[in-house]
DNA sequence: CGCCTTTCCTAGGACTCCTAGGAATATACA
DNA sequence: TGTATATTCCTAGGAGTCCTAGGAAAGGCG
């Protein structure tokens, strides 16, 4: 009987699909041993424990969207840049719901260090070089744009837009020339810097 | 012997305090029946499954949650309003952390139309009221809010803010800033509506 | 006091996670 | 080519969780 040809990447992999289809809690060792025609005490060689599958996933999720992310943001700037990497960001998501809630686990330290987690906050970097705000207003505004981000499609996955007439794409383009607007108009020192409203 | 007094309010409670110290994902039917001195099995005449129980704490946090953002609305109007809501969301995250992820488990609609997510979004419609926004501006608002709340809580949850200098605090302050000055300044139709920047 | 409902029990099956130790297969090197 | 080594995969089994079935004790009610 020939190997079955189980490898790290592999593993990975075919965790990330199962998450995609039948949701992130469900990818086990078990399962992921029956789909490789292999019993599941032979994942050990493998993988450390379940949990490492899970952190594999989110790994390769964050890999896999920062390219997105990259190539939505090749040879734009400004707004067009904010819109384009904020529809890889969405599109991703709804696209790899399983991928995308893996990323959601919290990776330790040296994991997080070798992971695609840096490249996220410097394509929002990137993009805010549209926008010229300096140190620290430019790491609120990533951590502006990616809690957003996340939120809306965290939100929207979880349902939370179902129940209401207007379209969550409606929503989310409103969003985005909101966030657009806010950057252009960032509040400069303490408390309000603008006009506008407030009788 | 007496009987343990099991009931299911006293259930969600413990379940919840349970999700707090430990993470939801270790709430667990037979660490819960241990915690109240009586065999797991026994635990399946108040609830339905494992699942529920998770349910439960959702709705639990969702009305205790819902009760703090009331408190903290009252007498306030505007950006202190808006603030003050904020502040009560992201207190209660940090404070329960298993309930505020519980909160985030997709709700059958039914559940969802008798719990307290109904009282979420009108009060966000009612900070709204400091901004005069019309349907359907009114409802993307709702959902900016919702989307940037829930997104920074939850990355900060998950560590994604403690690998640079600048303190989340800080990020918070400006991000609500931010925000209130994105509800003034609300793009009124299509695309771009305001002076400044993009040279 | 006897009846009925609810709560709790024992028993057990199915599944998952993970370890230990051994067998089979591929690879490297003489 | 043949043999040593490393890796992959196996069987066996313990511990934990989820959940069902059916029965026994505890409390409420006529």
């Amino acid at each position: 009987m020939a190997r079955a040809g189980v490898t790290v990447e592999r593993l990975a992999e075919a965790a990330a699909e199962l998450a995609d289809e039948v949701g992130l809690e469900k990818v086990t060792v078990s399962e992921l041993a029956r789909r490789f025609g292999v019993k599941d005490a032979s994942l050990y060689s493998h993988i450390r424990n379940a949990h490492q599958l899970r952190v594999r996933v989110a790994v390769l999720a964050l890999a896999e969207l920062a390219d997105r992310g990259a190539a939505a943001l090749a040879g734009r700037a400004g707004k067009d840049a904010l819109v384009a990497f904020a529809n890889a960001y969405r599109g991703y998501a709804k696209e790899h719901p399983g991928r995308y809630t893996a990323m959601q686990v919290e990776l330790d330290p040296e994991t997080a260090k070798a992971s695609a987690a840096r490249r996220h906050s410097d394509m929002m970097r990137a993009i805010l070089r549209g926008y010229s705000l300096a140190e620290p207003d430019q790491t609120d505004a990533v951590r502006l744009l990616g809690s957003t981000f996340h939120g809306f499609v965290s939100l929207e996955q979880a349902g939370g837009f179902h129940h209401h007439p207007r379209g969550a794409d409606e929503s989310w383009g409103r969003v985005l020339d909101t966030l657009d607007v806010a950057l252009r108009n960032w509040p400069t020192h303490e408390g309000d810097a603008d006009a506008s409203s407030t009788p």
